[in-house]
This record gives C-alpha cells, sequence and structure tokens, in this order.
DNA sequence: TAGATTGTTAATCGATTAACAATC
DNA sequence: TAGATTGTTAATCGATTAACAATC
C-alpha cells in the first residue's frame, strides 16, 4: 500500500476546519456542507473536500458532514483528542503570553513546564509554575513526558536549546526565535517569525503606492560601491 | 510590460535572506554566494537565486553577492528602507510581548500606538505608550500614519477590530486572533495562529509512532450515532 | 586564461481547481 | 423519485529544481 504523503497545507487548513466546525457546534449547527464550510472558512468546498478525502470519508451526499462527529474525527487525525504536554522554554515576554493563552485547553494542549537558563527566574512562579532550570531539561522531561517544546528565547541561544529538547526527547519544535534551527530528520520544527510576516505586509501594503517595484540593479564591486539612488 | 507577480513563498524568504545576510555582515563577511546562503539559510542555492530574479540582477558571476548591497536591496524591496508606524490592538499578554519585542527596531518597524477597548487599560502606561481608546482609532492613525496594525484581541472582537482599523486607512493586518478576518480585496492579511502550528507538529509527531494514522470513517446519522472507536 | 558562480530557461514536481459519477 | 452534495479523477495552475550559457 503506497502511502500517500499528507501535504502540510492540508494539515495546515485542517486546523481551521476543526475552528469552524467548533464555533459552529457552539451555535448549535449539527450538519454542515461542505458550501458552507467555504463560507465561514474562505477555504474552497472542492478543497475541504480534498483535504478531508486525504483520511477518510466523512460525509454523506446530499447531506453533508456532522458536525459533532467532523469534530472528533479531525480532532483524532491531528491527535488533539488527547491530552497533549508540552516544555517552553523562556520565561519572558513571549513565554508568559504564551503561558497566559487561553485557546491551548480546547485543544487540549498544555503547558506543563516553564524553562529558562536565567538564575534570577528559575524557581519563581511562572503562568502557575515554577521556572526550572533549562539544565535539567532531561530530568524534567522525563516527568512531564512531553513531545513538543515551543522555544521562545533569543535567537542567539535557540541552537543550544534546541539541541538539550532533541536530547530531552522532544520531536517537535514550535520556534519563536529568528533563527534556522538544525535538526535531524525526525524532528519537526515550525517557525513563527512575527518579522516575516511584517515583511510580506510591508511590501505589498507599499505595492500599492506609486511604485518603486523593482529594486535598482547595484553593480557588485567595479562602481563606486554606491547605489544609484 | 507583463508584471510577474511575486510568489507569496519568494516574499517570504526574502525576510529569511535579509536576517541571514545581516548575521553575516554582523560576521565581517563581505561578498556571500549562493552556494554560502543555502548553507545558512537552509534554502537552497537555485531558489535563493531564482527568488532574488524577480527583482534585478544583485550579483557577479564567478564572484556572489556584496552582503552589504544586497542588504540594502532588500530592505529596500520589502520597504524596510525608512522608518514604518505600527498600530497594535490589543494591550494584553500578547500586546505585551510584541510592544517589547526588540527585534522589530532593526527593520524599522515601530509600534508607535495601542489602543484597547478596556477602559482599566486605557491610559495606562504599556510598554512606554499611552493605551487609547479605539473607538478613536481614526484620530490615533491621523496621528501617526500607520498602514499595518496589529490585531492581538480575543476572536470575538477582531472582526469588529478589523473594520475599524480598515476605516482608519491601515491596509495590511497582521491577525494573532484564531478568525478569518473579511476584509475587502485591498487589505492584505497575515494570519499567525499558534494552534494552527501545535496542530501540525502534533499530527507529525504521533505519525512517528504505532500508527493510528487513518481516522475511521463514520457514517453520518443512520448508526448509532457513536464512533467505532 | 581557467575556475567559479551568476541569471534564466526548461523540466519536474506538487497543490489547487473543476467537473462529474456515485449516492444519500 | 428528484435534488443535493459527496468523494474522486483529470485538468490546470504555480512553485521548485536542475541544467547551462553567459560572464566575471
Amino acid at each position: 500500500m503506497v502511502e500517500v504523503q499528507v501535504p502540510t497545507p492540508t494539515l495546515e487548513r485542517l486546523a481551521t476546519y476543526l475552528r469552524v466546525l467548533l464555533d459552529a457546534h457552539e451555535a448549535g449547527i449539527e450538519t454542515i456542507s461542505s458550501q458552507e464550510m467555504e463560507q465561514y472558512s474562505g477555504i474552497s468546498a472542492a478543497q475541504f473536500r480534498k483535504d478531508l478525502s486525504y483520511f477518510g470519508e466523512f460525509g454523506k451526499p446530499g447531506v453533508g458532514y456532522s458536525v459533532e462527529q467532523l469534530i472528533r474525527c479531525i480532532e483524532r487525525i491531528l491527535h488533539l483528542d488527547h491530552d497533549q504536554p508540552m516544555i517552553l522554554v523562556g520565561a519572558g515576554n513571549l513565554g508568559a503570553a504564551l503561558v497566559g493563552y487561553p485557546n491551548f485547553r480546547a485543544h487540549r494542549l498544555r503547558i506543563a513546564a516553564v524553562l529558562d537558563n536565567d538564575f534570577v527566574k528559575i524557581g519563581r512562579l511562572f503562568g502557575g509554575l515554577v521556572v526550572e532550570d533549562i539544565a535539567r531539561v532531561h530530568e524534567v522531561n522525563e516527568r512531564v513526558g512531553a513531545k513538543i517544546a515551543i522555544i521562545a528565547v533569543p535567537a542567539s541561544s535557540a541552537q543550544t536549546v534546541a539541541d538539550l529538547l532533541i536530547e530531552a526527547g522532544i520531536t517537535g519544535i514550535l520556534n519563536f526565535a529568528p533563527t534556522v534551527l538544525r535538526v535531524p530528520p525526525y524532528v519537526h520544527v515550525r517557525n513563527v517569525s512575527f518579522l516575516q510576516e511584517l515583511a510580506v505586509l510591508s511590501y505589498h501594503i507599499a505595492e500599492a503606492l506609486p511604485s518603486v517595484q523593482s529594486c535598482e540593479p547595484q553593480p557588485v564591486g567595479g562602481g563606486n560601491g554606491r547605489a544609484a539612488l
């Protein structure tokens, strides 16, 4: 049997479908069609059906999908149907936002430990947890059994932290540090970069303006070393 | 002249190139080849050259790219070569992390105003800025002249906030609220969803396990209404 | 010059969209 | 049954990769 690799965009959309379905469930909607999903999610009906087709058949022709059952199925696909402990590294501003993030719980994601290397922070309470020493990550993870970790430290220490986490059994990393992590092939990394997102916006918003669209080609060396601005 | 639309993935990578180049510049490297860029960025040399080709010619065959000049070019392409004021909406945990985010400045991005609708927060200092009333966003933006805004409010109020921002002249939105924003076509939205990222990781880390890969098809109605777990 | 590396074209790959037979 | 909507296949679209002539 040839396993078809599920495209990453499909997985990303699955999370959106789940959110929309939870809202619909909340609103008392029991059945939903792919057409209605398109309206709520902004993702085309064809795309929705195609995405689900990677995992099985969940709808009934002429009727649609049971909201409740589809929620359960997507939760199972994404393994959000059981508690998922996570390790947070970095007890700074961003860490505080994450440890207090209210939406994790609905998806059974839970920050089970907070680590840092700052002795001023270690031992203190942080979002209801005692900050522990990153040097003891192995020991900590024997206790909490996390597979996923969140890196919310400066770029300069992100790689070191990643190495320690992987050694402690982490196989999925959500990386907020603006740096490329080098990890073994079995470890999955997802990067969140505010700067990248803002850079894309910055490009687009300016696009609407008069247009200094293309960058003046600037000869390397040879010339006077100044861009022809 | 047929304008070739620059692919979004290219724009995203541009931000990564810029970061790598700034690091290289910091390290005193003056010239860099696409091959070296591949090593530092994890993005293939061919991809790097292709990405740049949308904007012009920046290298010298046999030599490579001037780090300094390429930095200037990419900054210009992304319009990060001049100050960019931004409006932050939401003076909560996440807002605090954003307003204190140290990496914005290097890219000349600056949070110029913080808005909220909570009267307890309005008037208070928040990351060096006085929190202002979201209801006065138009007035505020006449002062700061932002084109980009960051939405860091609960999903329930995100759409209302977006509408107000757009009315106040915002054309680029970085949305942290887990909801699909409806905006006119000229407004660009980038969504950051921690939950989505974690959901993708959750899928992958479990993939390595024994394999409950595919979700048991669950008939809609008809049956006993229970998944065959 | 010879070696290195660019910018670009063509080939490949993968994801999205459209269409429709199957089915409730 | 007739109408609606699914799951899937084929067509389209777009992005990535590989290859190489041009050029420093």
